[in-house]
DNA sequence: ACCAAATATGAAAACGGTTTCAGAGAACTT
DNA sequence: AAGTTCTCTGAAACCGTTTTCATATTTGGT
């Protein structure tokens, strides 16, 4: 392993320009950048990340910190951090909060002291704690929120319109003649799960339908929560002829709890969910669902996070919203004979 | 953020011995240690890694490197390691090789510079390059295979059984009446690709019949080619009555294909994969899968690293094996009348 | 009581970079 | 031609640990 010195010497410099060069921290002469280039080149010089960190208090390590990472719909953001990651060389430390706040704390304890240049998380609230956050922003390290929003006006977002994706699956859902619309939802301190709920009612509401807390439901994001809110909507009387199901791990729990029971998708009831993935064609049903862009958002996130290790000074807060679109499956097929039609009930929607 | 000296200040010693105390690296009074104790608790002081790394040429993670990030079988696995890595206090970076050598390769430069502490690898190929591996025994970085074995001798592997798995899934569609049982196994440079196939040979003579090199289908782990070999067998006359698939991606494929044909499984090919998921209940029929205890795997492989760790002495090679177990579902359903009951082919199946 | 051996501690060197500071030349002004 | 500015470069300090080496202290043996 060569190092610095070894490079200076081999170049004929001294190893401040040697550093110039790597970093292009002051400009140096033309003949003798190319001298320590080809002695680079040549012995093959890695710079040391650990002294590097250790002077510069920076490494070219970023953490991701998701809030399932058994979840698929997180798999595609990762893979999209990765990706972009690699081709900014930077390495990437995986953290799992497992949509514990505390454990989310407790990470980024682990990330701030791992001196990572910058932080990219599923934060599993609004709030991830003003202490910690101050830390961050006082070592100049940025911080990106993905898929959900965070409060703290110094974090950037890069999400999927929500209130969009909410708007068309349960816009399609009346359009094709639901009446009894159930929703089981997120927590209220993710807004993912805040806005999907809102833009629920919104879209109930100029449809002409009064929403009706009954038919509404939160939950944790689980597979165990979906199935066990689903039977308490399953039970109703009378029951809901369709649920709109705000993620898709609580959906996989819907659908076991819907067949436990010996009931049929869309028959008894239709279903729409959010992130759906169809893993095999040959599902009974393909379910509807609205798509976000998994690893999209997980690519923009990290370009907005390395733009911001190249420009610091940028005060703005930048939020990014990606489009969802509605996958259109048979789980929420038109009901027959209801002669209901999108526009029907007085909305525009845009079913892609 | 206080450093060594603050608490080498603070407790009224050298930091030498603040570093001893830190690291038991060498015996302190028992009285100083408690002051050392003291002092490190009331600045709330944690090492810098960077500069621990920078001396000791060592840090506090582990590089994890996986061959298909979005592969739910390695997302259980990495659970494990992160589980594991967590209570141990190391952080995971994670890498994903994408099933390409040379970009495993890549990474395990990557991992080299970044001074990991240790490596766990889901290995592309019985090869990770004879340099690479030389350097990181030179720097004493235990290297451990997950799921995978490789040539080298000195590098440890945790994996689960897959001759026997093999042996089960065969033997059970054989039990169930089966005979034209074709395959799909991984490329034959990766032991469980090679192992499962040669299993599935086994099992078919010592049931006396006779193995046809037509069934017989190598892919690369991808949906993709499940899907394109699925293809081939369906086109065989007679057509197989069965597919043994051996893992869950090709499966997925394999699904796929069968019906886009308008085919059914089991009625016109029986299915048995390895390490199938089944997100959600409602399938049309369940599938019969070969499991292998994935976060078990990784939890395993975490474990043996960090003994390695404590232990860098230790030389022997060891190779922990894990029990996969056979989950039977409708897919591998016993064909109607033929009578066949395991033991009647003269095989022992354990059917757990 | 004295010397040897064992134990506990501190001073200082190292690890490999980045960054500050000062100075040497080169390029412009006047 | 002399002064001024600008561009480039090198020496040396510094980041926070671990580790070596030397030394002070204690223990043990006789």
């Amino acid at each position: 392993m060569s190092n610095i010195q070894d490079v200076a010497k081999h170049a004929g410099v001294s190893i401040a320009t040697v550093s110039r060069v790597l970093n292009d921290s002051a400009p140096v002469k033309d003949e003798v950048r190319k001298r320590v280039e080809a002695a680079i080149e040549a012995l093959s010089y890695r710079p040391n990340p650990a002294a590097r960190s250790l002077r510069s208090n920076k490494s070219r390590i970023i953490g991701l910190l998701v809030s399932d990472i058994q979840n698929p719909f997180f798999m595609g953001l990762i893979r999209g951090v990765e990706d972009e990651a690699l081709k900014n060389e930077y390495s990437v430390i995986l953290c799992n909060s497992n949509e514990s706040p505390p454990r989310e704390r407790q990470y980024l304890d682990v990330l701030y002291m791992e001196r990572v240049a910058g932080v990219i998380v599923v934060p599993t609230s609004e709030n991830l704690g003003e202490e910690t956050l101050k830390r961050f922003r006082e070592r100049g390290v940025p911080i990106i929120a993905v898929d959900r929003r965070v409060k703290d006006p110094s974090i950037d977002a890069v999400l999927s319109d929500s209130i969009r994706g909410a708007h068309e699956a349960v816009g399609h859902l009346i359009a094709n003649g639901y009446k009894r619309i159930g929703i089981i939802t997120g927590p209220e301190s993710v807004t993912t799960g805040r806005e999907r709920l809102e833009s629920y009612r919104q879209t109930l509401i100029s449809a002409g339908i009064a929403p009706n807390s009954e038919l509404e439901r939160i939950g944790n994001f689980t597979i165990e929560s979906g199935y066990a809110l689903t039977e308490q909507l399953l039970d109703l009387t009378p029951r809901p002829d369709a649920l709109f199901i705000a993620n898709n791990m609580m959906t996989l729990g819907a659908l076991n709890a819907i067949h436990a029971r010996g009931l049929r998708v869309p028959d008894d009831v239709a279903i729409v969910s959010y992130d759906y993935t169809q893993w095999a064609e040959p599902g009974p049903v393909s379910i509807t669902s609205v798509m976000q862009p998994a690893r999209e958002l997980g690519s923009t996130a990290a370009l907005r996070l390395f733009q911001r290790l190249r420009n610091p000074e940028v005060r703005s807060r930048q939020e990014i919203i990606l489009a969802p679109t509605l996958q259109i499956g048979d789980s929420s097929r038109s009901i027959e004979g209801s002669g209901a039609v999108a526009g029907a009930a007085g909305i525009a929607i845009k079913q892609t």
